[in-house]
Parts: structure tokens; C-alpha cells; sequence
DNA sequence: TCACATTTAATTGTTCGCAATTGAATGTGC
DNA sequence: GCACATTCAATTGCGAACAATTAAATGTGA
């Protein structure tokens, strides 16, 4: 008689991807960050390349790009929206014309102190230890590490 | 002398922040995916939605996007999308005219024999052991559960 | 110098993902 | 039975995400 699952199918089964792990966590993510983000009028992407430019700015597009795994198809028009919102200034680079180089305006600097508070509340709805937090950060990198290394075949 | 990162920054640094190292990850895992489900004429978000079918269909919409954690204006147009490549049918209850039940055409579920390929090629891009991804597996589903807890409060 | 390749952003078109709203069907409390 | 709330899918609008292409600037080799 069949069983309810034969063995072939449990590759199959969705409780059984990691990568809807991922991917259904990634959105949970999202939606913990989007009241908290919201209060800062950025979305998840746009917060993300302020992260970035917080650390260091005047970089081309291309650098955001690198660090965050986006092209510029995504990118160009998150950042003149960003632009719009007078967080970031765009300028072309005088070096070399091809770079657009992204800076900070003053209220894009200003915004760091608001932002400041999002990690404690995502920390307190991760429910868990800062070292937990640390240990499957790394994990899930060096995973997605290897993806990436695949890729590039 | 001002370090290169103050200790009141760590929090804010890109490299700490576990949500991107999911946001990535996911980002990574669908390229991965790309080229394997072209060969099936699906998207990532369709082969979500296959899987779930292929464990039982003839199921409502909201049945689907409470697996998935999607909603109807996600499903829709990407189930609409999966009638006109003939691999599902969508068909108004009788007992409920409100649901829409979402069937297996032949095709879709002959689609499955094609799909037993992809979770092996999956593996073999994670490099890494099946025991190794069952338990990330299981800790991402914890904490994205836990998340989800906190949303609905 | 000049042809050619490479680099960089921008653009176009398709598909997700979600908030907010709509409209129809169903359930409920009186 | 009837007003009312709830449920379900569809729709609209906006912001990603990415493939593919374009155009301009720069680099390279003969």
C-alpha cells in the first residue's frame, strides 16, 4: 500500500527546502523591519544602502552594488528615490564620467541617530541570544558564500 | 583618537546584520535556482507554488498563501500566470463561491518527474552535508516563526 | 592614432511582494 | 428574516529584483 509520503517525493516536500527557509524568513524579516523602517520613511533595499553609505559614502554605484549583491537595474531608480527624499546626493564623477557617485546629504547623515534603534527592536523579535544570532548569521554567509561561488562558474 | 568603528556603530554594520545575511542568502539561493527551473518554464515563487500542489491539489487560494506565507495579491496573477502556461486550472467552488480551488492539469503534475532533479542540483551547489542543511534548515524555521509570532501581536 | 574591448549606469520589460480597497458570498446575532 | 460583520479573491499602485540592451567613457594593443 502507498505510503502517505513515498520516499522519492521528500526531496520534493517543501518542509523540506532550506532554501523556503530562507526565503519565507527573509520575508518574515521584512515584515518585523517595515513599522520600524516605516518611521524612518525607508523601505528594507533603501535602509540597506544607507547602511552602506553610513559606514562610508562618495562611493560609485557600483560599490553599493558590490556589497549588497544588486545590479543597476535596482538600484538607479532606489537611488533617485532615495535622491527625492533628500537623503542622498548623485554626481558624476569628474575622474572618470561612466561612475555616478552616491553621498550623503546632511539629513541622509542625520537619519544614522533615528536608525539606531532598529537593531535593538529586530534583536528583541529574533527572541534570542545575541551569540545564537552571531553563530547562524555566520552559518547562513558561508552558505551563501558557496551559492555565490557557484554562480561564478 | 576616533577607532575605525565606534562600538556604538556595530549594531548599524552591514557584516552584523543577520537579516541581510537571510536577504542575501535568499537573493543567492533564487540564482542559483534560475538556470534549473528555466528547464521547467517556472519562476521560483511557481515552483513554491508547485510544490505545495504537487503534495495536494484542488485546494483554495488561501490554503496556498498560508503555506507560503503569500497573499492573494502575490497569488493571482501568478497563479493566472500558471493557468496560461496550462498547469493549473482555477475553478470556483460550489459549496463556497468565494474560493477559488487551484487544480493539477496533466501537464502539472507530469511536470513533477522533470522537478525530482533540482533539489540534487541544489545540494551539490550548498556543498555541504544533508544533515548540516537539515539542521540550519530547522534553526532559520524557528526564528522565522518567531518573528512571525511577533508580527500577529 | 585608431580600432576594439571593457566598464559603468541607465533603460525597458517581466515578475514578485505587499498595502489598501473593492465586491461578492457567507456567517452571525437579534 | 434581516442588518451586520467576516471571509475570500481580485484589483490597483508602488517598490523591488533581474535579464537584456543601450550609450557613453575609458582602457588596450597593434
Amino acid at each position: 500500500m502507498p505510503r502517505k509520503h513515498p520516499a522519492a517525493d521528500q526531496p520534493l516536500r517543501l518542509d523540506n527546502q532550506i532554501c523556503f527557509a530562507v526565503y519565507s524568513a527573509a520575508h518574515a524579516f521584512n515584515r518585523v523591519y517595515k513599522p520600524l523602517l516605516d518611521r524612518l520613511g525607508l523601505t528594507y533595499p533603501q535602509y540597506l544602502v544607507m547602511l552602506v553609505l553610513w559606514e562610508r559614502d562618495d562611493v560609485p554605484v557600483k560599490d553599493i552594488g558590490e556589497r549588497l549583491f544588486l545590479d543597476s537595474g535596482t538600484l538607479t531608480p532606489l537611488l533617485k528615490r532615495l535622491e527625492a527624499a533628500h537623503l542622498v546626493k548623485r554626481t558624476r564623477s569628474s575622474e572618470d564620467e561612466r561612475q555616478v557617485l552616491i553621498a550623503l546629504t546632511a539629513q541622509g547623515h542625520a537619519l544614522k541617530d533615528k536608525a539606531r534603534a532598529v537593531p535593538q527592536s529586530i534583536l528583541a523579535a529574533s527572541d534570542c541570544s545575541v551569540s545564537e544570532l552571531v553563530a547562524m548569521k555566520d552559518e547562513i554567509v558561508a552558505l551563501r558564500d558557496r551559492l555565490n561561488a557557484v554562480i561564478g562558474e
